[in-house]
DNA sequence: CTCCTTTGGTTGACACTGTCAACCTAACCC
DNA sequence: GGGTTAGGTTGACAGTGTCAACCAAAGGAG
């Protein structure tokens, strides 16, 4: 993660990476329909119509923050395999950073996986594919290390992700729960793992 | 039954229903953007404020659209349940159902499911916990015939849910691609079928 | 140095949206 | 009959995305 202060503006960077920042920030503060343009426009201190000498229209500015998130993820995902305490646990430790990310920002996890109004190719799905590749990879040395079940790795990498990506949603927006409570996202995952395992 | 036996009466639906109706309409051909209040208020044939009379805002038609398809999906599951060719059978027939609602309706599908505007609790939790418990039923049935393994049933059908889920969305959105094309909901979830079968 | 194009900013306008307030009207109950 | 109410209307308003026009400073070409 670089710095990101919650409320300061770094008065050297560039204006378009501000505004990319005061998206964020509305998205983490007030949920997607907070993120209005001119408001982003306010919080960097320019006048309502700046942002667009540098994005096309506000699908393009929201489309920034989640690349530059879907950078950060793939980053992650490399850092938890680099580390090599053995792959399996760069793999534990790699799904808890998704989930850390997506119970704290829900509103911006939503915008990378289930926005609508995100263009569903260009550079944003570059980058989601950088991303989904890097955890492919993991995934990969886990079976070669025998943690994880021989074969294609790709549709073994899809079902964990899969996974993991609908329980997060499905605790985000409350949408799966019983009498005990919600359908929990740790639960899930362990209860996957343990099945991969056998 | 409020109105008894008048079945010219039957026929015109009350505009709180076509308000309904021509939102999901609106979604369906134009995503989640092109519902306005306006619109439907246009499309059932009334003035731009008549919907104020049956909802209290966008959010809770949009909601009652949601509410609308959780009880079909709920009613789904029941009906694959109740054919009894076997639990297995009303299992695979069941999540089949649920993909190709979520496939062909894609932005509806969203608004049950990842849409951030809807109220997390009150009615449409209801409904979405009955879903839920509906589908936790055919998981409880299987495990008794002995077509998945024993053990807490809530956690295992939690599972399957949020594979699913999960897989539909990340189709939808194509997030989750490699060289070789995108993840495919029907593989992920044969081979989660497979590992539960084993 | 001058010119002139580019880059990043500005203000003003426009249509469209959700929403509020006020008004109307027909049906229903006491 | 008279009052209440459900369901509909028109009109207004603030906020939003977006377009057009204008403006200033930087910087390379001649």
């Amino acid at each position: 993660m670089s710095t990101c202060h919650d409320f300061l503006l770094d008065m050297k960077e560039p204006t378009k990476d501000k505004l990319v920042t005061a998206a964020a920030q509305l998205l983490d503060q007030g949920g997607i329909e907070a993120v209005t343009l001119r408001g982003v426009a306010e919080r960097v201190g320019v006048s309502h119509n700046a942002p667009y000498k540098h994005f096309e229209d506000r699908s393009a500015l929201l489309a920034a923050v989640a690349e530059r998130d879907f950078v950060a993820l793939r980053i992650a995902f490399e850092q938890a395999l680099d580390r090599r305490d053995g792959a399996g646990v760069a793999l534990r430790a790699a799904l808890g950073a998704f989930i850390d990310y997506g119970l704290q920002h829900p509103a911006r996890y939503r915008l990378l996986f289930s926005d609508p109004s995100l263009p569903s190719g260009g550079a944003l799905k570059e980058k989601a594919f950088a991303s989904f590749t890097a955890f492919l990879r993991i995934v990969e040395v886990c079976q070669r290390e025998g943690s994880l079940p021989a074969g294609d790795p790709v549709p073994l990498a899809g079902l964990i992700y899969a996974t993991v990506h609908g329980a997060i949603d499905l605790e985000i927006g409350g949408r799966a729960n019983n009498e005990k409570g919600l359908v929990n996202v740790t639960d899930t995952l362990d209860l996957l793992l343990r099945l991969l395992a056998a």
